[in-house]
RNA sequence: CGGGGAGUAGCGUAGUCCGGUUUAACGCGCCUGCUUUGGGAGCAGGAGAUCGGAGGUUCGAAUCCUCUCUCCCCGACCA
């Protein structure tokens, strides 16, 4: 690369609407432009970067037997709505018409359509099992797009899937990807850790993901400092922390217009954690109540697990007819619906509630005596400081960023799309699934954040835009010597050999963190000899012309291994 | 969708409250020439903006009013 003939478009200033670490050094570097919000241009360096881990990952896929292979972006209406999927993705699906009026969406992901292929093309469990792959650009319609690349309406995503006949082979088809992306991300440099998720919308079986820590991440990981107890805080267990209880009778207090844990704790001089928290819920038209304790919120993901996805919450009117109160001034005393409570309220019997009463709260309530408890179970948000659900530790709360995600998807679409093969014994069964994703664009991004310090980005050679960059401080000839011979050696070898003033060549090589630098002046040539930099630790070493070549390519071919 | 912030030259900003001394300013970048070359060079000259858009108020609007578009950040979704 010969960057006087090259498009390196850096920034010597933050742009407006950058504000966290990989969009600033992405925009600044050059490597993407925005286009639209969510929607960006891959500049060459920027392409460079995600072809590298591109590569890594199709070499690791490839290794534990996967076949890429390249699917449609667009499909028709008629397949998702097999599978249930044409509503259940809403907006966040991009849909159009074509010239015929059809429908059809820009696929936001590909299970339908390989479950399809599979419904096609499978037949026996001889040809099994099969894991199938592609890097496809996915499109959604995200609510909020936001951290630059991190999270658009439009990415690359590299996507397996895997089918098996029974679920120990899933079971293997799932170890066998875990592991990969455990090499992937390694070979990358993330510094990476594997919690328990939610299948979300893909299915409800187990699923891993792959984090990294990061302050522009999306989400909340609950890591077990004692142990190895990891999890997404939406699906994160924990013991909950004890609270002293409550020494009060019972009595009915006027608590006018006080709705809320805090308006209402304040007011009585109680602790949020002796307040019982009541909401209601409805689930095709029957009332149902759900408890938590004051100083802890609700889970949606284990709510809809425990309850299943028609669970609305009540409106007012459903409150008064089913509790004769108002929402805010619920308890669970003396009423006779179903009633379901967290585990937090396992650790004391006696609580303020509502008190069925608008503008009435009760203080003293027994859960034992008082409420007709249906049944105890987990239906609260996790959160630092409660104890580990493996061991005596306590949870710490780490902010981090998904770089892949795998999980075990079952029979749903292979039923859906009609995915059978015959066993043994000749008979029919759908194939069990696994499906398998990993953001590409996500992963540069999440490593400009581990990598950059101190105004210097020091790519990990194995996705750096290139390995070694020639900085030619008016000594083109040499340099591009140089450049001849190191590209020859089979290097990926960037040149500067614009005519600049050395600070400013230097401050763009910072910014775009090639991790070798090569630096040739007229100071050191008259002594024979030039810099070689090592970007990630700051170290010069001063070289004769001739050993250049050499010292590169070995310290280099060192850092591959 | 709810809450917050921002749109002025390629980029970053000032000016906006309190209309007119503004022919819209400054830094960087860009073009020409000369000089310079180990951490964002110097001098001289030059190009570049219908101040996000539409409407209105006014003798006069970047500045006031109304509507509208876009972008960013914080929350509900996901690679």
């Amino acid at each position: 690369m010969i960057w006087s003939k090259s498009l390196v478009p850096t920034l010597r200033e933050d742009p407006r609407q950058a504000e966290n670490v990989s969009h600033k050094i992405l925009l600044r570097a050059g490597f993407v432009r925005p286009l639209a919000s969510g929607l960006y241009n891959y500049l060459p360096f920027g392409l460079k970067v995600c072809q590298k881990v591109t590569q890594i990952i199709r070499e690791e896929m490839n290794r534990i037997g996967g076949q890429e292979m390249h699917l449609s972006a667009l499909s028709p209406r008629s397949m998702w709505e097999r599978s249930g999927r044409w509503n259940a993705f809403g907006d966040d699906m991009f849909r159009l018409k074509d010239r015929k009026q059809q429908d059809l969406a820009l696929c936001p992901t590909h299970e339908e359509v390989m479950a399809l292929i599979a419904s096609k093309e499978l037949r026996s469990y001889k040809e099994l099992p099969q894991i199938w792959y592609q890097f496809q650009t996915k499109f959604r319609d995200e609510p909020r797009p936001r951290g630059g690349v991190l999270r658009t309406r439009q990415f690359t995503m590299k996507d397996s899937y895997s089918f098996d006949l029974d679920y120990e082979g899933l079971d293997a088809s799932f170890k066998l990807h875990s592991e990969a992306y455990s090499r992937m991300f390694s070979r990358m440099g993330h510094d990476f850790f594997i919690v328990q998720a939610s299948g979300g919308l893909m299915g409800a079986g187990e699923s891993h993901e792959f984090m990294v820590e990061a302050s522009s991440g999306e989400d909340i990981s609950l890591v077990c400092p004692e142990c190895d107890y990891r999890a997404n805080a939406e699906v994160a267990e924990g013991r909950p922390v004890s609270s002293p209880a409550l020494d009060s009778k019972k009595e009915k207090i006027h608590t006018p217009g006080l709705k809320t844990v805090e308006e209402v704790s304040g007011f009585l001089g109680v602790k949020p954690s002796q307040l019982v928290k009541s909401i209601l819920f409805v689930k095709d038209g029957k009332p149902l109540l759900v408890l938590v304790r004051g100083d802890y919120d609700f889970s949606e993901e284990k709510l809809k697990r425990a309850f299943g996805t028609g669970l609305e919450p009540a409106e007012n009117e459903d409150a008064e007819k089913h509790m004769g109160a108002s929402l805010g001034f619920l308890g669970p005393q003396g009423v006779d619906i179903d009633i379901y409570a967290d585990i937090s309220l396992e650790t004391a019997d006696i609580f303020a509630a509502g008190a069925n009463e608008d503008d009435y709260h009760i203080l003293g309530i027994s859960l034992s005596d008082d409420a007709n408890i249906k049944e105890y179970m987990d239906l609260r948000t996790v959160r630092a400081g409660d104890g580990c659900p493996n061991c005596k530790g306590s949870l710490q709360e780490k902010r981090t960023i998904e770089l892949g995600h795998i999980f075990k998807l079952g029979t749903k679409y292979s039923e859906a799309m009609g995915a059978n093969v015959l066993d043994a014994e000749g008979k029919e069964h759908p194939i069990v699934m696994g499906s398998y994703g990993i953001g590409v664009e996500r992963s540069m991004a999440a490593l400009i954040d581990r990598y950059y310090k101190n105004d210097v980005m020091a790519w990990p050679v194995a996705v750096a835009p290139y390995e070694v960059q020639i900085v030619s401080l008016g000594e083109n000839e040499v340099s591009g010597r140089f450049y001849k011979e190191l590209a020859s050696d089979g290097l990926d070898v960037a040149l500067d050999d614009r005519d600049m003033a050395p600070g400013a060549k230097f401050a763009d090589a910072d910014l775009i963190g090639i991790p070798y630098r090569i630096v040739v002046g007229p100071r050191g040539l008259k002594q024979g000899k030039v810099d070689i930099r090592k970007l990630a630790t700051d170290e010069t070493i001063n070289v004769a012309v001739d050993d250049v070549v050499t010292k590169v390519s070995q310290m280099i071919s060192a850092e591959k291994d």
